[in-house]
RNA sequence: GCCGGGGUGGCGGAACGGUAGACGCGGCGGCCUCAAAAGCCGCUGUCCGCAAGGGCGUGCGGGUUCGAUUCCCGCCCCCGGCACCA
């Protein structure tokens, strides 16, 4: 019985012993020496999380465990690897939580972060717990803040008077990213518009360059998509309209449109502004003024609601003011509708009703009058519209370009525009810049004072950081200001300027910029004199390797690319992309919905790590499905990685002596080459079953493994059951951790190779035999071979031959008929 | 509507254009045990057949090929994202 305990697995033993060991030794931590000095550096990163009072749930597990494997198994192969881990824990996730159960964000979150490091400790994670980022902590912000001032010396941070999207729910602003559908994402609250001003980072002056270096990264596909569709490039042209007044007279106003289908511009039978667009009031004729004003006022208030909901119907009024069409010198009404946005492009644009849907259906509600200017190959110039035609075509009634390609006409156009003096050719991006102003609480004070006669001044360097004060009143309002507003001992401050009686900028920042920069504190965590030390910097940055969740595909990874591009151009690091390569990882489903709390699926790990142990656990989250697509969490299925490790467990305590069996020795540097293979390229499922397939070879029949046959597994098993194989490891009489040094096994072709080979026999393509043949053997004598197999025989009996393919060592195909 | 990713046994999922269903879960039968856990052995797509063997099978319809889950064309459905972006 004794004997029985001592040999048997069991994981909670085992793992602590090894949780315990690693923090004795500093298995998995770096001093600053050895960041500085580290010969064969990975940088493996993974997403930080956001430390809810939940705990972390099986979604959060999974993601950091297949990010762990990844450094794991780098670390096999002798790299020096520093898995980091934080806590981004500014926000007003955390702030709405704190307020829902009445207390306070400083209370919460240190007892938040408590449980993530316990739990995170628990799942083995190889996380270097000395360089811990803590957003929230003022030697953390501190930086944040001076980020914000690099930004704001450089000219990239700038504040003006903006619509906004303004959540009445979450009191706050939000960013375009952070509005879904018309909604707020996180409550779900219809958005309005409001006018507020606000602190903007300039990324659209980056949007080019975001895009372009899209080609030089080694991103997840779907990743790299979802950013550029987000910035959205597109190329037409910038044409102006004259304003003219009754008697067809310009006034000196012009409309600027932007298109990408100038070619259509002598089918433009209107012009329709934004609501919010700044010529309105000057084009609206007086005795319109009322409608007019009725109707952007009513735009105003509903706006990005009512303007979001899936009912598209087209709704607008007449200016009475007029334009001249530059190309065919025609007076066009100038109308007012709303599903002309003021945030992109110009805020106006020309009308072609013929050859844009949006704008077939606005004429044909207003009876505007529509003209086809692009004939298919069906049509001719006259033929009617039914409906928007936007396929290829030739242009018609289109003066000199008739008969042109519009594939060509485009270009055509923009040239005899910008001849003409009336337009150019014009890149349009999608991407708005980036509002980082939030009227809430929990976050970094914005450093910076205004200043009677200074006007806005950036905080001196040297007074950072600009704490945030532990106030009890931290519940927003509907004013549009921040709660800091009402702490007058906070923000009344001196000019850093001039010495006068000057107020603090009472906004906090946006989570995403302290996320946004997070990754290159990591390594400096301990530095507290710079927000990150050059030279430790220059020898860890950018990331190897980083993981993570699609959901940020347009948001975080966006945002912490932009702050890269600017710190680089600032001087102050030498690389513009911060990640080499990205992987997004798959979601795990349960009850066919992405596990979450909202959705009410959701699984606590901690049980059933407390019963099948951290390692069972890790590994079963790696073979329910591909790591990059997810797969769907199943109560049962950690039955299956369970039953091996305790297999592998049983067959390494009791491995003999003996040398390894020719035969599966052969299985197992198969299976080194395959596993050698699939882990990088995160192939974590088909690693794990080609594991077991191994495991299975080794015990056959209830034989005993020999330590030459197993320990190659137990390595290779160390990065999904980290503590078992440490375990096994030092009980093979091993110094130290596996996990120090190359043990990585080496994998011998010679010894993987078959001897006989199983060789399918197809009549037309369709299996009828098999036949064992010796790997070598040459065609002839395999054909040979297969003929006179008795199934096959009766199959060519009576019929002709008339080819035979072969594929070595798989099949042979006699082709009959 | 647009952009991604998918549809394979009862289930999760494997398959360089080459033996579809590896590996695992679940199920059935058996061994071990006082019992349980763990472990071990066998069977397990479906239909016909005692068997040998054969028919049918990767969402649907076509095509290319000696051979298609895989490539091409046209659909259907599911999941995720974006959405009046001119």
């Amino acid at each position: 019985m004794a004997h029985e305990e001592k040999d048997g697995y069991d994981p909670s033993a085992v793992e602590n012993k090894w949780q315990r060991l690693w923090d004795e030794r500093g298995t998995n931590v770096f001093t600053r020496e050895e960041l500085e000095s580290a010969e064969d550096p990975y940088y493996n990163l993974m997403m930080f999380p956001y430390p809810s009072a939940e705990g972390l749930h099986v979604g959060n597990i999974y993601a950091f465990t297949g990010a762990d494997v990844h450094g794991r198994y780098h670390r096999l192969r002798g790299k020096t690897v520093f898995e980091p881990m934080g806590f981004d824990a500014f926000g007003i996730h955390s702030e709405n939580f704190a307020l829902k159960i009445g207390t306070h964000p400083m209370d919460l979150i240190p007892s938040n972060v408590a449980n993530f490091t316990r739990q995170l400790r628990r799942i083995g994670g190889m996380f270097d717990w000395n360089h811990v980022v803590d957003t929230t902590h003022p030697s953390y912000y501190k930086w944040t803040q001076w980020i914000f001032l690099q930004f704001f010396k450089a000219g990239l941070a700038e504040r003006k008077e903006a619509p906004v999207n303004w959540c009445p729910s979450c009191m706050t602003v939000l960013a375009n990213e952070q509005v879904i559908g018309g909604a707020c994402e996180r409550c779900g609250t219809p958005v309005e518009q409001r006018r507020i001003a606000q602190w903007f980072f300039k990324i659209t002056k980056y949007a080019q360059r975001l895009l372009d270096n899209l080609e030089t990264i080694d991103w997840s596909p779907t990743t790299i998509k979802a950013q550029s569709n987000w910035l959205g490039r597109s190329t037409g042209a910038q044409l102006r309209f004259p304003v003219v007044d009754a008697d067809g007279n310009e006034t000196g106003d012009v409309v600027e449109v932007y298109t990408t289908r100038p070619d259509t511009v002598f089918g433009a039978t209107y012009m329709v502004l934004s609501p919010e667009h700044p010529l309105v009031e000057t084009v609206t004729d007086d005795g319109l003024r009322v409608p007019v004003y009725a109707y952007v006022d009513a735009a105003g208030k509903k706006d990005l609601v009512a303007r979001q909901k899936a009912d598209k119907t087209k709704t607008g009024v007449p200016t009475g003011g007029y334009c001249r069409n530059p190309a065919t010198g025609e007076v066009i009404p100038i109308w007012v509708a709303d599903y002309v946005l003021m945030e992109y492009g110009t805020g106006a644009i020309m009308a072609v009703p013929g050859h844009d849907e949006r704008d077939f259906e606005f004429a044909q509600q207003f009876e505007l009058p529509i003209r086809r200017v692009v004939a298919g190959p069906e049509h001719d110039a006259d033929t009617p519209l039914e409906e928007a035609y936007v396929g290829p075509g030739s242009l018609v009634n289109s003066a000199a370009f008739d008969g042109t390609n519009v594939s060509e006409s485009v270009e055509t156009v923009t040239a005899w525009a910008a001849e003409q003096g009336w337009g150019e050719a014009k890149v349009n991006f999608r991407l708005h810049d980036w509002c980082i102003s939030r009227q809430r609480y929990w976050g970094p004070p914005i450093p910076i004072v205004y200043c009677e006669s200074c006007g806005p001044v950036g905080v001196p360097e040297s007074d950072l950081p600009v704490e945030l004060p532990r106030i009890d009143d931290f519940r927003p309002d509907d004013s549009g200001i921040s709660p800091l507003a009402r702490v007058e001992e906070w923000y009344r401050t001196e000019c850093p300027e001039c010495g006068a009686a000057a107020r603090r900028e009472t906004d906090v920042s946006d989570t995403f910029l302290d996320s946004g920069w997070y990754f290159i504190r990591y390594p400096s965590a301990d530095v507290d004199d710079a927000p990150f030390d050059p030279a430790i910097t220059k020898k860890w940055l950018p990331v190897n390797t980083y993981i993570g969740g699609n959901e940020h595909a347009v948001l975080h990874l966006l945002y912490s690319r932009f702050i890269t591009m600017v710190l680089s151009d600032l001087g102050h690091i030498d690389f513009e992309e911060p990640y080499d390569v990205f992987r997004a990882h798959g979601l795990i489903i349960r009850d066919g919905a992405k596990m979450s709390k909202s959705k009410g699926n959701v699984i606590v790990p901690d049980p059933i790590i407390e019963e099948f142990g951290a390692d069972a656990f890790r590994t079963y989250l790696m073979f329910l499905g591909p790591f990059e697509e997810g797969g769907d969490y199943r109560a049962g299925g950690i039955q299956g990685p369970f039953g091996f490790l305790h297999r592998l467990w049983d067959s390494a305590v009791g491995a003999t002596d003996d040398p390894a069996d020719p035969d599966v020795e052969r299985k197992v540097h198969q299976t080194i080459h395959q596993v050698t293979e699939q882990i990088p390229a995160l192939g974590y499922n088909t690693s794990i079953a080609a594991m077991m397939e191994c495991l299975n070879v080794i015990r056959a029949g209830g034989r005993s493994a020999s330590r030459a046959e197993i320990e190659p597994l137990v390595v290779m098993v160390a990065p999904f059951a980290p503590h078992l194989a440490e375990e096994i490891w030092e009980r093979f009489g091993h110094q130290g951790s596996i996990f120090d040094g190359d043990n990585w096994p080496a994998y011998d072709e010679s010894k993987a190779v078959e001897t006989t080979v199983e060789v399918a026999i197809q009549v037309n393509g369709k299996r009828r035999a098999a036949i064992q043949v010796a790997a070598d053997a040459p065609e002839a004598s395999v054909v040979a071979a297969a003929r006179v197999d008795e199934n096959i025989a009766r199959y060519l009996a009576d019929v002709e031959e008339r080819r035979v393919i072969y594929v070595p060592g798989r099949l042979v195909n006699f082709v009959v008929g």
